[in-house]
DNA sequence: GCATTTATATAAATGTCGATACAAAAATGA
DNA sequence: TCATTTTTGTATCGACATTTATATAAATGC
């Protein structure tokens, strides 16, 4: 027996609206996306807005868990499957860069989504700290297995070397807001990995 | 004939207030440093504020001045003081620790005064954009001296290497606001000279 | 002393932000 | 058809941001 849905249905496909929030909470940041850029993006009302996600700081956290599944998921992936550190680390510093320029103005959400620490954008900080310290994680556990494998000596500082590329990640992303080219973006990755080539051991 | 000054004279230090306002320009960046922040913190009540600096906007104008003058120009002083280039990089990422630790939360006002591009927020992001230029071409024309000093290897890129280090100096900053100790900010330093050291030609 | 000039304190004007009240609209179920 | 339920559109609320109007205070010049 199937339960029909009561009352007027809604007019907008919320799925599309969280696409449009994460489109515009990226572009803007969490502070700088103002109620009147998430409905107009959506095509909305206030009210539907809030019957949707309850209020901004709902919708951003919403946008975070979407843009980490559908957009920051493809490097740590990429890192992840390589055969090699080396080209773990390239991939995900290249992939770094296809995401950076693949909005407008540049950058990673989870990067420049918050900066400041308002008490206002706490909860938002809060949330996008915790995603970049999940990142520095994925990273020190791949250093890691480079170490097991072989592709790294033994003694590798695995934790402060994640910290350095967690650090490009963020270099990529802050030029990338000031207008870098993909271009310029992509030649911070060859000498980023120069700490990888010193350290090589052959097996 | 001295002219004396007319009228009741004013009752704080310009100059004291205009490093109180750098302070929280630096703590808070440009949004998030309300005004209430800056008056408290100097001391004074509003109409004062803008008798001595005209606008919010003015304001954080002459404290980035005052950051560069003051705080930002050390590690460049540093940078081109080095008798080596790989020495003068080291200085000058070094100092930018020293300055990222300096102020709670950490961080370089050039680099987290301002990230989003409000169209309220145009000027004072612009005027950061401004430094940062000047500071990628303070290390690229290092950079190009360490060429000609035989320091590096002729047709060593020095601009894009110049990007690789201004992005070493801007992940200091982020990962200091993030809340990582001097001494975690150190360890990135190091990571950061290997494409020096896999250029090195000797003389 | 008194007019003039400039700074301060209090209070408020002005605009904008996120969030809602309310009534009309659009669906279901009887 | 009509009661019920939920969404939508308009218009607005309350809080807070930067900025300013007004009156008072504190200095100089005559």
């Amino acid at each position: 027996m199937v339960m029909a849905i009561r009352g007027r249905p809604r007019g907008f496909d919320r799925d599309f609206a969280l696409r449009k929030a994460m489109e515009v909470f990226w572009a803007k940041g969490y502070d700088g996306a103002q109620l009147t850029d998430l409905t107009a993006a959506i095509g909305i009302a206030p009210p539907s807005f809030y019957a949707a996600f309850g209020s901004k700081e709902a919708a951003f956290l919403d946008a975070v868990d979407l843009y980490i599944d559908r957009i920051a998921s493809a490097p740590m992936r990429a890192l992840e499957a390589a055969p090699t550190t080396r080209e773990g680390v390239r991939a995900m510093l290249e992939g770094s860069v296809d995401i950076a320029v693949s909005n407008e103005p540049g950058g990673c959400l989870l990067i420049l989504g918050v900066v400041n620490c308002l008490p206002t954008n706490r909860t938002a900080r809060d949330r996008l700290l915790a995603a970049r310290r999940e990142t520095l994680k994925l990273i020190a556990a791949r250093l890691r297995r480079g170490v097991r494998d072989g592709d790294l000596p033994r003694g590798t500082g695995s934790t402060r070397l994640a910290a350095f590329y967690h650090g490009v990640m963020q270099a990529i992303s802050f030029q990338a807001r000031d207008g870098a080219t993909r271009k310029e973006l992509t030649a911070l990755v060859k000498p980023s990995l120069a700490p990888l080539d010193s350290l090589a051991s052959p097996r």
